[in-house]
RNA sequence: GGCGGGGUACUCAAGUGGACAACGAGGGCAGACUGUAAAUCUGCUGGCUACGCCUUCCAAGGUUCGAAUCCUUGCCCCGCCA
């Protein structure tokens, strides 16, 4: 257990290290701790930048350190302000509680809770600020929060100088995450709150409410935004969120958004989404300077983190869903085969009568795969709409009975990688 | 509560009576080049029964041959003052 490598060089040697609150965090970790991370509830599901966070809890589970992951349930009701450029709208309670019970969900799937020694935990911070009082919120925890500290918060300041302003009710935010790293101080003697590097003030808000009240030290460590080589904010794929959920974005679109990461960021995503030794990264990336049209390190990435959000199953159904659309020439595929991956890629199922004889364009639009007509009409005029592979000569293309694959399937092509199946239902 | 400013498409942002489905930029999509990469160049970026028609500029009314543009009311936002 002493030859244990600390966590904080764990962190910093992957990328996962931004800042913390004090020096000596790392010798007062060489003793396992409790550290908890908190997730925002404004969305039914846990997105692909989350997984950053849940990395860096697992890190310090492995490190031997007890982690308690916790779901804002309470804190959705307001909504963090932190790094928000504008007001957001209040998301109903139903929402809110809706919400919280996936990311609970969610969560479960990700950290270890038979860990012998230091077994996750999940909490929900509604079930200790829900019943809270306005008064006696304003009393025991309003008091110790100075104005002229909250004001200087960076984000406080930069929303108040902003065209948009700020409530009054985001304004107050950072209390209610205070009173968290308060209340998992006294009820699991918790020392350790990491987040976002936008969380540093609610972090810090914690950590002086801790010693005000408590006269302890408590601390603070942050990890990076995670963002694209472009600079762009990371976990977007064609404007659309990467979801852990997959009922909201399945193993195969998963597996394909990591699998076409930028060469600058392979062994970066590497470190910070992997549990892969350094030194196999290494060779990763030598590999990819060498021979970069192989992608070995994309797909080692896409590989283990599908495999980590989506199990072994849902590995074997991107990677048998990406074999065949990417693998060769469709021409020799059969109906059996399209038909196996069509859970996995985006699809739909459409009367005879909507297919056979009708124009390819009225296709791409039904099946979904262009958001109109009129896109999709854009799309064939500028040489980017396929069937089967075969690119589509012109508008007035009508869907042949011959065009379908065992009588059955078609596959629909937007540009060379978004995949759209069609499968024809009688009647 | 008073005074002033403002709400335009995914975002920012022009337009202040007809030439506006609405300049420009960013983003996005596609083509060429490639390696399901990057960079670069080019085209597209409201809908349709499509050389025409329809619905859009916070909402609802009104003025006008004609409105995103003018008037009225309402809703929301920002600033200053109280």
């Amino acid at each position: 257990m002493g030859m244990m490598q600390n966590v904080m060089e764990i962190l910093r040697e992957r990328g996962l290290f931004e800042d913390c609150t004090r020096p000596d965090v790392e010798q007062v970790l060489a003793e396992p701790g409790v550290v908890y991370a908190g997730f925002d509830p404004s969305s039914d599901s846990l997105q692909a930048g989350n997984f950053v966070t849940i990395m860096a809890l697992a890190h310090f589970q492995r490190c031997g350190h007890k982690v308690i992951a916790l779901a804002g349930g309470a804190t959705g009701m307001i909504g963090d302000p932190s790094g928000k450029s504008s007001e957001r709208t209040l998301l109903t309670r139903e929402q809110v509680a809706a919400n919280a019970e996936c990311i609970r969900e969610n969560l479960s799937r990700f950290l270890d809770f038979d860990h012998p020694t230091a077994p996750a935990v999940i909490v929900n911070n509604n079930d200790w600020l829900g019943g809270f009082g306005f008064l006696d919120f304003l009393r025991d925890v309003g008091k110790h929060f100075r104005m002229g500290a909250m004001l200087g918060r960076e984000s406080v300041r930069a929303r108040l100088a902003s065209e948009s302003g700020m409530s009054f009710t985001e304004f107050s935010y950072a209390l209610l995450q205070a009173y968290d790293f308060l209340h998992l101080f006294d009820t699991a003697g918790c020392r350790f709150q990491i987040g976002g590097s936008d969380q540093w003030g609610n972090i810090t808000a914690g950590i002086d409410l801790v010693r005000k009240l408590r006269g302890e030290e408590v601390y603070g460590i942050t990890i990076p935004l995670v963002c694209d080589s472009a600079g762009q904010k990371f976990g977007k794929s064609e404007g659309n969120a990467v979801y852990l959920d997959q009922r909201k974005t399945s193993p195969y679109d998963f597996y394909q958004f990591f699998f076409r990461t930028t060469d600058a960021d392979a062994t970066r995503f590497l470190k910070i989404f992997t549990f892969l030794p350094l030194a196999t990264i290494a060779e990763l990336e030598t590999a990819l300077h060498e021979a970069p049209e192989r992608r070995e390190a994309q797909k080692q990435l896409a590989e283990d983190v599908t495999r980590a959000v989506h199990g072994e199953a849902g590995l074997r159904s991107a990677l048998r869903a990406s074999e065949v659309l990417f693998g060769g020439s469709i021409e020799g595929l059969g109906a059996s085969e399209l038909a196996g991956i069509f859970v996995d890629v985006p699809s739909a199922e459409l009367p005879r009568s909507t297919v056979t004889g009708a124009p390819v364009i009225d296709l791409a639009a039904a099946a979904g795969l262009c958001q109109s007509k009129g896109a999709a009409r854009r799309l064939v005029q500028s040489g980017g709409l396929y069937l089967n592979n075969q690119r589509v000569a012109g508008i007035e293309s009508v869907v042949q009975a011959a065009d379908l694959v065992d009588g059955q399937v078609a596959v629909l092509r937007s540009g060379k990688k978004t995949f759209h199946l069609v499968r024809v239902s009688e009647q």
